[in-house]
DNA sequence: ACAAAAGTGTTTTTTATACACCCATGC
DNA sequence: GCATGGGTGTATAAAAAACACTTTTGT
């Protein structure tokens, strides 16, 4: 084959078979309950062919004029009601073959798969439906087999998960406007486990960072001593914009 | 609206209009320039409308039966013929109204570019068409306005560039089997800038880890001391997979 | 001999880690 | 008073940064 400036064209479009796609969005919600330090994703048990019956991730089809974020924002919020949360896209699975429905010989109809992950707080999703046999909160250390490759979504999900929690400030997006700095402790501990720091070096820390300030108010939970609350300084924070920061 | 436990199913496929797609691959192709310090990406000028005669990242749309790191691939070695590469998907764009080919009042079919990045060393990357006024090695930081919303997708793999760089070993695919210190310093010099570190604290750390064996090989380039040419150990930098870890 | 590039070592500063201790509240 | 959780400080270890110095080659 003999190339030159004239052939420098998308070599597609009219010789060869290109693949026709069905495109939706699939994700990787996860609950963060500080309560009973669990670290929770929500999944839906399929009604439908194919994997009927099986434990899926939330999923839905993109419409018409519809943004791929905003088809996973609303495939969320069918499920869940939240006031704070975190959502970015993952990765985009889409290699032949994943769904059953397209028969491997006959080239049928592709279905890719835009993933998203999103971290909420268990304490303030409220489920829309009921917790049934059909949606269900898992702990992700005890999720079954999932239909499709779910699980291998969830498996990429969670470990972007414990990485942006350690370098960006995406627990600020998910705690309320005010939080204490205990909070934000039990939501590290959560996500990442016990021994990733001890409490007062976190604080330390975190402080003298200086885009967390001290809002004055005080609120006590139970015995002991009452905690400040603190709020996240976005403006404070610009200067870490971008530059690897380190949250642990 | 009322949601129970029947309602949990995916939300669409009969009542709605789904969007329609046709899937593509963008390639952000980098090339590092050690011997002139210069981060290059490959850009094509489109010969078709829309966008006739601007500058955009190569590009391919799927075909049957082909994953979608192939087609990426597929793209990468129309252009150029190289031995050691390093690639990845980088992000998924596919917001409606990003191809000027869909009407935003018709919603017509939607492109949906899933964006790949890679990394090459100018030095061994040969262009299969020659460089012609269609296709060429651009400056990171003189590309000119690409056509569709190929800058922001460049920029958004130039910023994975440099996190993959200082925090994985994707150097050790872009360098040959065996390469000097210096090789490798220079490539990060090219990427990161000149100031991320002095050589001899660069050489240390490195080599602190262990995963660099010496070959005991030496190579002698001009004048000054042979060097000894090292080659990454895949099992010594086994424990620190999936670790955070800084190159520096 | 001397410039050039490779490679080693040493000092200083900064940051991480472990842990002891004080403070304010409910009961 | 004392258990409970909030908050501060200090001593030690480890790592990052700066830079001086030695070694081996080509010319």
């Amino acid at each position: 084959m003999k190339f030159n400036s004239e052939t420098e064209t998308e070599s597609d479009t009219q010789t060869v078979n290109l693949a026709n796609f069905k495109v939706g969005v699939d994700n990787v919600i996860f609950s963060v309950d500080t309560q009973y330090n669990r670290l929770l994703v929500l999944l839906r048990k399929r009604k439908e062919q194919p994997h009927e019956n099986r434990w899926s991730l939330p999923g839905t089809l993109v419409r018409q004029g519809e943004s791929l974020q905003e088809a996973a924002y609303r495939t969320l919020a069918e499920k869940i009601r939240v006031n704070n949360l975190y959502l970015e896209q993952l990765y985009t699975f889409g290699d032949p073959g994943r769904d059953p429905r397209e028969a491997p010989e006959s080239f049928g109809v592709r279905y890719l798969s835009v993933s998203y992950f999103a971290l909420v707080r268990y304490e303030e999703a409220e489920l829309i439906a009921k917790p049934s046999v059909n949606l269900a909160w898992y702990q992700v250390k005890e999720v079954p087999q999932l239909a499709f490759d779910h699980n291998q979504i969830l498996e990429y999900g969670y470990r972007r998960l414990r990485n942006k929690l350690e370098y960006s400030p995406i627990a600020f997006d998910v705690l309320p406007e005010r939080f204490t700095l205990n909070d934000l402790y039990q939501l590290y501990c959560t996500v990442l486990g016990e021994n990733f720091s001890d409490y007062s070096n976190f604080r330390s820390r975190l402080l003298k960072l200086g885009f967390l300030s001290d809002t004055g108010v005080k609120v006590s939970r139970g015995a002991g001593r009452p905690a400040s609350l603190y709020c996240f300084d976005k403006v404070a924070f610009m200067p870490f914009k971008d530059k690897p920061l380190v949250f642990i």
